[in-house]
DNA sequence: TCCTGACGCGAGTGATCACTCGCATACAAT
DNA sequence: ATTGTATGCGAGTGATCACTCGCGTCAGGA
């Protein structure tokens, strides 16, 4: 029942946008009265916090699940394409919900479920750098965890939404090129 | 007059976040009434989007301004570090507007202008890249350009906004190696 | 001095929407 | 059969807020 008001409440998100999802029109949805909502959920943003928290754990494991699998494993090209590509996977998962939370929702209400999923990614990018053959070139692999992650995130959901003229596997190509590149740079000292 | 009324947008918006942003508050803040704000605006969303406009404007300036006055510059890395510097300036400039602007408007309001910015960076640096030496390894100027601004972009932004324990030179850095390495990344073909 | 019209004023209005409350219903226990 | 209880219902309510409208006020011309 909880799960039938989560669920009308992400189909209402990702059809027809945030500023139609009245707590009526979820309920509509659901086929539940609005009075019936309010027995399970306390106001309208926990509803809208558990839309938000059943996409953002679904996408974080799958991009988690590919990275916390391999970390150990000799480093290679192939660890950071297969990467890119469970990430671009969750976020194709579902475009529409991604543009809703990416676009529309004030961040205020999911920015620290957002921070925890990108936390989570860095710690294992990190791991996964500082074990890495040749590692001494990064001089600090929460650093370079850091801009890995920001970026990759950025070009990826902008791929997705913007649907620019680059095709996925040349958008694969570019991503590697810019992890490799960024990790054997010369710097500085 | 329509100046204070824009100044009075950009301070609420700042100060006092988008959610206590009611016209009256606008109004109140310009020392008007709120019955003047309609002489000179249609309706709230126009103030907001000239208060966007304005940041928007001057924002695209410095780092177009960085880039256009130095497309054509033997490319070196001088110019590199430059524009990045230019792009850290302009945002630190207003971070509170920067938020708001980033993460409590809902995109649908600002996208229009925000791509505009975009596209017009992301061409300035396709045409630094076609004419730079060693244009080959690099086959599309405009993919080139489009992954560099975003990610830049967004590092950027998070920088300014999360404040995360990155010196300024230390992000500067990484955000030139970033580029370099992957202008400079081995090609399939 | 009187007229006039444009500018600005601010209480008011209508609509929206999150949330509530008293009632109906269905089911379990006696 | 009868009562007690929990579950769901949906019209209603109060508050918020973008926006309006009729009135004062104060220019400048006659």
């Amino acid at each position: 029942m909880v799960e039938r008001i989560v669920e009308a409440g992400r189909a209402v998100l990702a059809e027809e946008g945030y500023d139609a999802c009245s707590t009526n029109r979820i309920a509509a949805r659901a086929g539940v009265s609005p009075g019936s909502v309010y027995q399970y959920f306390p106001d309208k943003a926990a509803i809208v916090a558990a839309v938000i928290e059943g996409w953002s754990d679904e996408t974080a494991e799958r991009v988690a699940a590919s990275l916390a699998d391999r970390v150990g494993e000799p480093g290679g090209i192939g660890m950071v394409r297969a990467t890119i590509e469970a990430l671009l996977s969750a976020l194709e998962a579902d475009p529409e919900l991604l543009r809703v939370v990416s676009e529309e929702l004030p961040m205020a209400q999911h920015k620290e479920r957002r921070t925890a999923l990108e936390r989570r990614v860095r710690e294992l990018t990190a791991t996964w750098l500082a074990v890495r053959p040749g590692a001494s070139t990064a001089p600090d692999p929460a650093v370079s965890a850091w801009v890995l992650v920001l970026a990759l995130e950025n070009l990826a959901v902008r791929w997705v939404l913007d649907s620019p003229p680059v095709p996925r596997e040349r958008l694969v190509e570019e991503l590697v090129a810019l992890v490799t590149g960024y990790l054997s740079a010369p710097r500085p000292g």
